[in-house]
RNA sequence: GGUGCCAUAGCUCAGUUGGUAGAGCAACGGACUGAAAAUCCGUGUGUCCCUAGUUCGAUUCUUGGUGGCACCA
């Protein structure tokens, strides 16, 4: 039987680490599961893994893409699990890890088929919504599916002008093409989460924060300040020293926000895994207790 | 030392013509199906600095303290 395992917790947690530990363990390459780390140009702020680490193991969707691309929990869906097939051949067991909920419930739930948009409808959608604002779009989506516009949160404007989008786009409501079904996928998924106390968790965030400006965040984020409105940088870490190089903030507050909003997604992230019932949780220094339950797994 | 001003939520402050109080930020909780480190929503009991008095009733008025700030010496 082939199986995933799948770790994950809130930014800072040390999953990284760990993960190495797994996969040298069962000889696995490791299927990094994180939004940002998988562009190029910005290891520092996204605490992506070192030369040395990567070294040490293979891994996927790491500083892969420029900045400019456009990616997506889908892309990522059709990737991974194409990529997983080819692994299978060779593996029964691979490793994957990170911190980007939409991305690891593509690869252990699914995600229904729906078009990628087009980026000039996009691009028109969202400069419609910047002249006129919301309540036109709403009020198309209102006409184009009545059911999606009762459930939907219309003061969310991604998620108000992204159903339009796809109305437009297919023709179809939107949703009529949410299945919210489950996908059965051929190995089976083994979920670790780990964990720590609140007051420990912030104080490692905040360190690491400290680190990342000794380890050069500063001079990363000025490289690509010219890309700022792109949405990969629309990131913590940089959005905020992106706000200091405007002359907004001084850096000390720049600072202190990237360590405030870090905290901020890590307890977003928690909210978000509290709910999945399929997690086993440990604490990061429980290696032991983890490699026990894996091999009870698998 | 004298005079004046201030003292209200973790912070900055508003307010109560005397009927025990509210904004922003922070903090906390939540949502989440192709931009997700994004985007959005919800939650405010706090000795209204202490003390004594006036009053049916004081955080609000008066007395005396304490602390801070400013000016004068």
């Amino acid at each position: 039987m082939k199986s995933l395992i799948v770790l994950l917790g809130p930014t800072g947690v040390g999953k990284t680490e760990l993960s190495l530990t797994i996969a040298e363990h069962y000889e696995s390459p490791i299927i990094s599961c994180d939004s940002r780390q998988i562009y190029k140009r910005i290891p520092v702020g996204t605490a992506a893994p070192t030369p040395e680490q990567l070294s040490r193991i293979k891994h996927y969707f790491i500083e892969i893409l420029e900045l400019t691309d456009y990616f997506s929990a889908s892309r990522f869906e059709e990737e991974t699990i194409s990529l997983l097939s080819t692994l299978y051949q060779a593996k029964d067991t691979i490793v994957m890890t990170g911190g980007s909920m939409m991305y690891i419930d593509a690869i252990c739930k699914g995600i229904d088929e729906i078009p990628t948009i087009d980026e000039k409808l996009r691009r028109d959608l969202f400069d419609q919504y910047q002249q006129e604002g919301i309540d036109p779009i709403r009020n198309q989506l209102k006409i184009l599916d009545p059911d999606f516009y009762r459930q939907v949160d219309l003061k969310n404007h991604k998620r108000v002008i992204h159903a339009l989008e796809i109305c437009l786009m297919t023709g179809k409501p939107y949703s009529s093409l949410r299945t919210n079904s489950i996908k059965k996928r051929p190995f089976n998924i083994i979920k670790i989460g780990l964990k720590r106390d609140r007051e420990e968790l912030y104080s490692l965030i905040n360190q690491r924060v400290d680190l990342m400006m000794k380890q050069g965040l500063l001079d990363e984020a000025k490289q690509v300040y010219h890309l700022r409105n792109l949405n990969s940088l629309n990131t913590v870490g940089y959005k905020e020293l992106f706000k200091y190089f405007d002359g907004e903030w001084t850096l000390d507050f720049a600072i202190e926000k990237i360590k405030q909003n870090s905290r901020i997604y890590s307890r977003k992230q928690m909210t978000w895994f509290k709910k999945d019932t399929e997690m086993q949780w440990f604490h990061p220094s429980q290696a032991k207790e983890i490699m026990e339950y894996l091999n009870k797994m698998i």
